[in-house]
DNA sequence: CAACCGCCCTGGGAGC
DNA sequence: TGCTCCCAGGGCGGTT
C-alpha cells in the first residue's frame, strides 16, 4: 500500500519523464473511485495543458499544469490547473506506450503529447483523481486542513508537546491523524514508535518534550530511510514501468507478530487501535 | 470540538 | 476444486 515514501518515489520517478509534455486526451474507463470521476470536467481542466511540475502534499500527488497554447503571459495565470492524484490502498501510475493493452483496473488514462499514456490503475478503488484551477488549491477541501509535512521544516516537537497536552488519546492514532501530521500511515507509525521506544498506547498528553523530540526524529528517519530504499513493496506497489516494485524496506515490527523482536528477542505483540493492527515490542517500547 | 466508529472496495489467503 | 470468511487500510461522514 502506498504510503508517503511510495508516493514520493512515484513523484521522483515520474517527474523527469513527463515534465514539459502536454495532455492531449483523457479516457475514463471506470469512474467509480473514492469519489466518482467526472470525465467531462477532467477533460475540460486537463486538455492541451502542459505539465510544468509534480509536487507532493501528504500522500497527494499534485501535477502543475499550464495552458500549452497560451502565448500571452498574463493569460497563463488564469489557465493554470492542478491535477490531484491519490493512490489510496492499491493505486498505481503506469507510464506506457499507447499500444500496450489496457490492464484490468486501468480506470483513467491520460494521453501525453509524446504518444505515451499515464494510466491510473486501482483494483480497490480507494484512490482519487480530480483536477481544479490552481487558485482553488489553498482552500481545497482535501488540502486545507492538513497538518505539517513530517519531512518539512515546520514539524516541531515543542509544538506537538503543546497541542497534545491533556489529551489521553493513544500516541499512535495521534501521529496517524492527518490534521496533526501528514503522511504517517499504519506501517510507518508502528515502525517509528518502535524506533523511538514508545508504547503505541501511551496517552499522547503524557509524552515529555524529549520523548516528543525522539518521536519526531524517529518518524523522519523511518520515512527518509524508506524513501532512500525506494518505498516498501508489500503487496500492491509497482514502479512506473509497471514491473514489480522496489524491494521491501526492512520492517522491524510491522506484520511480525509472534516473531522475536530484532532488539531483545521477545515476541512482537499485536493489538488493535482504531480498527487498525498495531505491532510493537512490549519490552522495548514503554509508556 | 476531540475522539471514535463504520464504511467504502477488491484480492488474497486460510480453512473446510 | 471451489466455496465462505476474514483481513488489509486512508480518509470521510456521522455520532457521541
Amino acid at each position: 500500500m502506498p504510503e508517503l515514501p511510495e508516493v514520493e518515489t512515484v513523484r521522483r520517478t515520474l517527474r523527469p519523464h513527463v515534465l514539459g509534455l502536454s495532455l492531449t486526451g483523457v479516457d475514463v474507463h471506470d469512474g467509480r473511485l473514492r469519489t466518482p470521476v467526472v470525465a467531462r470536467s477532467l477533460r475540460h481542466m486537463l486538455k492541451e495543458r502542459q505539465i510544468v511540475d509534480i509536487r507532493r502534499r501528504a500522500k497527494y500527488l499534485l501535477v502543475d499544469l499550464r495552458s500549452a497554447d497560451s502565448k500571452a503571459e498574463n493569460d497563463s495565470q488564469q489557465c493554470d490547473a492542478v491535477l490531484l492524484l491519490h493512490l489510496g490502498m492499491s493505486g498505481k501510475v503506469g507510464l506506457v506506450e499507447a499500444e500496450v493493452p489496457l490492464k484490468k483496473h486501468d480506470h483513467v488514462v491520460l494521453h501525453l503529447s509524446d504518444g505515451r499514456q499515464l494510466r491510473f490503475n486501482d483494483p480497490r478503488r480507494f484512490g482519487r483523481i480530480e483536477a481544479f484551477a490552481a487558485r482553488e488549491e489553498a482552500g481545497h477541501v482535501l488540502l486545507r486542513d492538513l497538518g505539517p509535512e513530517p519531512l518539512g521544516p515546520s514539524v516541531d516537537a515543542d509544538e506537538f508537546h503543546r497541542i497534545s497536552r491533556g489529551s489521553k488519546r493513544p500516541v499512535k492514532t495521534f501521529i496517524m491523524d492527518a490534521k496533526r501530521i501528514v503522511g504517517v500511515g499504519n506501517i510507518y507509525a508502528c515502525e517509528a514508535l518502535f524506533r523511538a521506544g514508545i508504547h503505541p498506547s501511551t496517552p499522547v498528553g503524557r509524552l515529555s518534550t524529549p520523548r516528543w523530540r525522539g518521536l519526531v526524529s524517529a518518524i523522519r528517519e523511518t520515512l527518509t530511510a524508506a524513501i532512500e530504499q525506494g518505498g516498501t513493496t508489500l503487496r500492491d506497489f509497482r514502479n512506473i514501468s509497471g514491473e514489480a516494485g522496489y524491494f521491501a524496506v526492512e520492517l522491524q515490527v510491522y506484520g511480525r507478530q509472534g516473531e522475536p523482536c530484532v532488539r531483545c528477542k521477545k515476541p512482537v505483540r499485536q493489538l488493535r487501535q482504531g480498527g487498525r493492527s498495531t505491532f510493537y515490542c512490549a519490552s522495548c517500547q514503554r509508556r
